[in-house]
DNA sequence: CTGTTAGCGCCTTCAA
DNA sequence: TTGAAGGCGCTAACAG
């Protein structure tokens, strides 16, 4: 049976009010040190542990932040790939390192524990079941994200995580994409390309993040005076750009990187010395991709920090803020100075 | 102001009690239908929802799993290579798929939520403060499991994902390595090679999941008749390895692989030409390695599947048992049938 | 079929 | 500085 708080009252000679007073944590109850002392070894010898249901009730917190991952992916492989597909495997490393981040940044603010919602079809009101203090919400990035519609006079701060379209109260922390393509595209630009291709949707994919990026290498274009190139997401044009002059592709992705490459390559053409290749996201794997694909670091690890950070600062009282988290470009072989042709 | 049950008991005009009894969820009260009907209605329309903390501390369960990610790395980028190290996000790939497959199995089997702790220097005690009904350890297969030594006689189910090794009474649930190497064995056995090295630590590397795959890797041979070379887990003597007539590589790891590859191709070997190349894991960024790697496929996602349901079973009242879960071959463009030479 | 009663274990007044 | 009392919101047992 389980040591009860009354046990260990009776063990210390003391009262079960004195008990809570030296183990509650909080260090504003006047109890005198031997007697705190006294209470914390019998404690200890016990093996007493807080009964966390009955705190909860008490105090009506509970420490715990709640987790929804959105962008959490089914599990079943994609049996057309033979394997899992690979857009699905590049969302579980994202969601690898959240998770990461997450526990990191709980273990750090002494958060007790991470309530993760198993997801599907989420009520709303079941986040106001007294389970968390706060939420946290990782947004699909591909998909909408109709959950923080919903959420918008909620009983505890919700941070949206992975996006920057919330609505008002909510707390936002996201990757600044734009910043990140803009790292991509002045690298190409030191090299001296002045004709540089975006590959992908960009805009027109309707991903936020996507949108993003393409607004990116087009500030940092024409900021350089340049004019940016309509979004290509084909290889046959891909192929007809580098013919019309086009030196250096920055792709939208690493793995429109992977298959930028493909078409380059196919068509007997070398990366990097006949075109720069950069892509985003710096996925596992991009090592391989292109011989050694130059790519944008996309920090989703210190993106959940952030978030446990910016959610625990506003249990603390403060306002809901939106933070950018800087990408940085990471250096491989897939980039050159442009060769005069 | 949240809504208690006493309100909705009120609006409804019944008691407190017979609120509870229509929405515990329990079907086994008898209350009329339509005293049922028209509470449930209340309740909806009053937006009640019952505080998980004070039925928590009633019932004395809270139907929430726990879990301990003990793979879960580090945030920090590894800075010497750039990005953060291939290993760890192979870690994290794993990691998000575990936690995909936990949701998934949560959501399927009616958890409400799954309660992850931080880690860090973790005290087994705090598994016993009421807040969840059972645990799962994912361990590091790379690292011991220090956690479970603890665990031993904990006073809620425990099942430990990811390792075969565990105390008596505790749940397993792991990939059967084994099996996995004797499916890539046998594939290039199909193929007619018969000289077969085994690249990487193997069962020198004091880590469970590689002994069990060169185990498995020997097994498959010794069954055909062969006999097994010993680990290889170097450059230079796989290249040796093969101007002795190995005409095959089946690799530990995906990542292992890829080293194989760069030693094969630096030598002026072509894969699969020259040597086919088996790995293990398909990892993100499988299919660029080697031109498109041969793999086997190693089910994450599904082995927290099983893990929840076996945990579940556990808190049914079922006794520990283990389970392992078949790989599968994936096959790509780094083998062929062996060359005359 | 429904209501009354009595706590679950803890923390927080308030009085001593 | 300490202890006694009360109650957080819910549900299980029992009575009606």
């Amino acid at each position: 049976m389980k040591v009860r708080i009354k046990e260990v009252a009776v063990a210390a000679g003391v009262s079960a009010a004195t008990v809570s007073k030296v183990l509650s944590g909080r260090a504003d109850y006047p109890v005198h040190a031997r007697t705190a002392e006294r209470v914390r070894r019998v404690a200890r010898d016990l093996g007493y542990v807080p009964d966390i249901a009955a705190r909860h009730l008490r105090t009506r917190q509970t420490g715990q932040l709640g987790v929804v991952l959105e962008a959490v992916g089914p599990s079943e492989p994609d049996s057309l790939l033979g394997g899992l597909s690979v857009s699905h495997a590049v969302r579980r490393t994202f969601d690898g390192a959240i998770m990461a981040g997450l526990s990191e940044a709980a273990r750090e603010l002494d958060v007790p524990a991470l309530v993760v919602y198993p997801g599907g079809d989420l009520d709303v009101r079941s986040f106001l079941d007294g389970r968390v203090d706060g939420l946290l919400v990782s947004c699909d990035p591909l998909r909408g994200h109709a959950l923080l519609r919903g959420l918008t006079d909620a009983p505890v701060p919700i941070v949206a995580l992975w996006t920057q379209v919330a609505p008002a109260g909510i707390g936002v922390v996201d990757v600044d994409h734009a910043y990140g393509a803009g790292l991509a595209v002045r690298h190409l630009l030191e090299l001296r390309h002045r004709r540089i291709a975006f590959y992908g949707g960009g805009a027109g994919s309707g991903v936020e993040h996507f949108a993003q990026r393409e607004a990116g290498y087009r500030q940092a274009l024409e900021h350089a005076g340049l004019t940016p190139l309509p979004a290509i997401h084909d290889g046959g044009r891909l192929l007809q750009a580098v013919r019309d002059g086009v030196t250096a592709v920055f792709a939208e992705t690493d793995l429109g990187a992977a298959a930028a490459f493909h078409a380059l390559h196919g068509a007997g053409l070398r990366v990097p010395a006949d075109v720069s290749l950069v892509g985003f996201d710096d996925i596992q794997g991009a090592e391989y991709i292109a011989g050694g694909l130059t790519t944008v670091y996309h920090p989703a690890a210190e993106m959940a920090v952030a978030g446990v950070q910016s959610l625990v600062a506003r249990l603390e009282g403060e306002s809901p803020r939106t933070t950018l988290l800087p990408p940085r470009l990471i250096q491989r072989r897939s980039t050159a100075p442009v060769q005069g042709r």
